[in-house]
DNA sequence: ATCGACGTTCAGCAGAGCGGAACGATTTTA
DNA sequence: TAAAATCGTTCCGCTCTGCTGAACGTCGAT
């Protein structure tokens, strides 16, 4: 997932330094000064005066001869999931969905343009996949990322564009604006979305949008597997049936939060 | 908690004004402008820069009149927490243990002179609380805390002492240095550490050590509930045997990872 | 219609943050 | 064993950036 946006409206420079480094400590699971200066292209010193104020304030941790993400972002991490409605909403249906179908179930929600992960549940059937709560999506790549878009106004959609792109990661993923525009027509047909390998090569999904009775999108459940295994299911009736309930319970709980 | 250090240390005035209004946020729960800059000391127009710069980046949202913590978060969240050994040796250990006493079970750790918690497994008589994964603690008035410092140098509990204190948050709580080192070294003794309502009033715990083969200490599992339910059993040496049980299963645990 | 509270914008000055070079300590190569 | 490379850390001066206080525009309440 790309690390910062293409907007330019940045201000205060110190900070966009901080994060990026943050990010990179991320990205590098714990890094020495001199790997942080390359990957972040600023000098040893200034990273170094960097590590130590955020040392200081204990977001970062110094053990082994490397910088590390502190556990003090675990806080922060458990408050935000606590804070979004959908994850108390979600936990229960996503988990007797995912127990019924078998293959791993996963609540997303939105947020500046791009999807987050936020509830998992394990099917018997799951594949190890980088996927997990907390990954970053984009939108028009992934089948909750269209099921969402696809309820979105028209000039909404041209500004994530507009803001994001719409790169490609596989030979299926919808790199063209216009075939986007046609897809998200046919997910509000059919009233659920589908990735053949859109994002990740050789996985499918199915995802249904989580929405208020006003229109508002909240966000998406997600059925996800090998292709060969969902490709012959999505026929199926009954496993857009038993999603679209599942989505619908969701939206129900969310009511009552 | 405490939301910043006592060392002077600080270094770039621009990061740690970007993170007390992070903190502050996440205390706050969500903000606007004018209350973060009376929460911090700043001036709105500084708030307001910070914000739109921490806005631009991704971490912080703003909906409904307010600024928010983003879902961003998640990402750090999550990745500090699978990048925690303990996270995944302590996940099924404890839920065993919880299964068969019914009480809540949590598995901490330390950094930087503060306990935090790691995994927690709800018991099914659980009481409810703040107390959560990623919270924070001080080493001193908990039962896992108590459990860790007992096996660490003199000379490393002075310093904790310096740097953080010894706060009071009930009328157990032990806030004398003497006293505390009296302490441990019955923790020592026994194998086990016990709090009565050192933290919470009416809460106690049972906490065992998380060591390695050579002494250094990982981590503590703790066993929580009300007064009166611990109280009694606590003599029992069934719940220690087990306490002890779970811990060194989580030790062997560590040692396959 | 008036007032108050809020988020946002503006401009100028002080001082803070940045980079380059140098320093010790430790490890690797010859 | 000595030399050379690499790393983290420190220092210093210059430029430019981040900070503040005041002013502006907008919304809701009175």
């Amino acid at each position: 997932m790309s690390t910062s946006t293409t907007d330019e409206e940045d201000r205060i420079d110190a900070v966009v330094k901080a994060l990026n480094i943050l990010e990179a400590l991320w990205q590098a699971d714990g890094a020495g000064v001199t790997a942080l200066a390359e990957r972040t292209g600023l000098a040893k010193s200034t990273v170094h005066a960097h590590l130590t104020t955020l040392r200081s304030k204990g977001y970062v941790v110094q053990e082994d001869d490397e910088y590390r993400l502190s556990l003090r972002f675990l806080s922060f991490g458990e408050h935000v999931k606590h804070a979004e409605p959908l994850y108390a909403a979600s936990e229960t249906p996503i988990a007797e969905l995912s127990e019924r179908v078998g293959e791993r179930v996963l609540c997303s929600t939105h947020q500046n343009g791009l999807g987050t992960v936020v509830n998992v549940s394990e099917g018997t059937r799951s594949f190890t996949s980088d996927i997990d709560v907390g990954t970053h999506t984009y939108l028009h790549s992934s089948a909750g990322g269209k099921a969402m878009l696809a309820h979105f106004s028209e000039e909404r959609i041209d500004r994530i564009i507009d803001e994001w792109g719409l790169p490609v990661f596989t030979e299926e993923t919808i790199g063209d604006r216009d075939a986007l525009v046609d897809e998200l027509a046919a997910v509000r047909e059919a009233g659920v979305a589908y990735s053949r390998g859109e994002y990740l090569q050789g996985i499918s999904a199915i995802a249904a949008p989580i929405r208020d009775t006003d229109g508002t999108v909240y966000g998406a459940v997600t059925v996800a597997g090998p292709d060969h295994r969902l490709a012959n299911e999505w026929e199926d009736r009954d496993l857009c049936t038993q999603l679209l309930s599942t989505a619908n319970t969701i939206e129900v709980n969310l009511l009552f939060s």
